[in-house]
DNA sequence: TGACTTGATGACCTTGAGGTCATCAGGAGA
DNA sequence: TCTCCTGATGACCTCAAGGTCATCAAGTCA
C-alpha cells in the first residue's frame, strides 16, 4: 500500500502527462478529485524536486518536467518519502532478521518483492495511457 | 501490513499457547517485548471478546481461552478491527471500482489474495510452534 | 503603474494509532 | 478482616498523515 500522498503525487503528474500546456493546481484538483489546498501542497513539493515547472500569474499553471514521464511509481514514492520503501516486517513496523523473525518472513518477503517490482515496473506514462482510456 | 496492534495481539496469543497456567501480562510483555500497559488494554479487549481469560489477585495472569489456538491471523485482524480487512486501492483509501479505477487494480487484487489466504491459513497454533522451536 | 491571477509558504487544524498512567475493583491468603 | 497482588478502566499524552487557510510574492496585461 502506498501512503495516500503518493497515491496522489502518481495521478496528479499522470493527468500532467495527458496535457501539454499547463493547467491551473484547481484543475488538476478537479480533475483527479484531489483536495485542492493539499495538491498544492504536493505540486509545490514536486517542483522542487524538478519533476513539475510552475508558472505563477495569468495564464500560469503546473506543467510535467521534459522526462518526467518516464518516473517509475518506485522513483515517485522515493520522492515522497514513502514508507512503502522501508523494510517491514507483517507483524509490525520492525524488518524481521534472522534474530527477530516471523511465522510470515518468507511469505512476506516475496510479496514485498512483487510489489516493489511492480512499482518499478509501471511509470507516469502508464498512468497516463490509464487516464486517456478511461476518458474516452 | 497488518496494524501493529493486530501483531502484537497474535504474538502474545502465540506465547500464551506455549503456557499451560496463567501468566501475568507483565511476563507475557517481557516475553514478547510488547509495552505492558499496552498489553494490558490488548489483553483486556480480547477477554472481552472470549479468546483469553483472565484472573486477578495473586496467581492471577491470562490464559488463552479453550479452543483458542485454533484462530486464524485473518479472525484475529477482524477481531482487532484490523484495516487489512477492508478493501482499499493500492493508490489509496477508497476501493477501485469499475468507475473509479486505477492500472495496478488486477495486480493489487490478487496481491490481496494472497495475503489474506495467508492470514486465513496461519493460526494461533502455528505461531507457537514457531515461538517454541525459536526458543530452543 | 496598478489590478488581477496564480503558485509559495507557513501556521494551524483534525483524526486515529500507539502508548502511558493513575486509580478502581476483585481475588488469594495470612 | 486486612493486605497485597493483579487485571480493569478511563483519562490523557504523542506523533504523523492528511488537510485547510490566510497571507505573501511573482507573473501578465490593460
Amino acid at each position: 500500500m502506498l501512503a495516500q500522498t503518493t497515491g496522489y503525487a502518481i495521478q496528479a503528474l499522470g493527468f500532467l502527462a495527458t496535457q501539454s500546456t499547463p493547467v491551473l493546481i484547481r484543475n488538476v484538483a478537479k480533475a483527479t478529485g484531489i483536495p485542492p489546498s493539499y495538491l498544492a501542497k504536493i505540486m509545490h513539493l514536486l517542483a522542487r524536486k524538478g519533476i513539475v515547472r510552475t508558472k505563477r500569474g495569468t495564464r500560469g499553471g503546473v506543467q510535467l518536467a521534459p522526462g518526467a514521464e518516464k518516473l517509475s511509481f518506485y522513483e515517485v514514492a522515493v520522492l515522497m518519502d514513502d514508507p512503502v520503501v522501508a523494510m517491514r516486517c507483517m507483524l509490525g513496523t520492525e524488518p524481521c532478521s534472522p534474530n527477530r523473525n516471523c511465522p510470515c518472513h518468507e511469505f512476506w518477503s516475496k510479496q514485498r518483492e512483487r510489489e516493489l517490482a511492480m512499482l518499478k515496473r509501471k511509470s507516469i506514462a502508464h498512468m497516463a495511457r490509464f487516464l486517456k482510456r478511461r476518458s474516452k
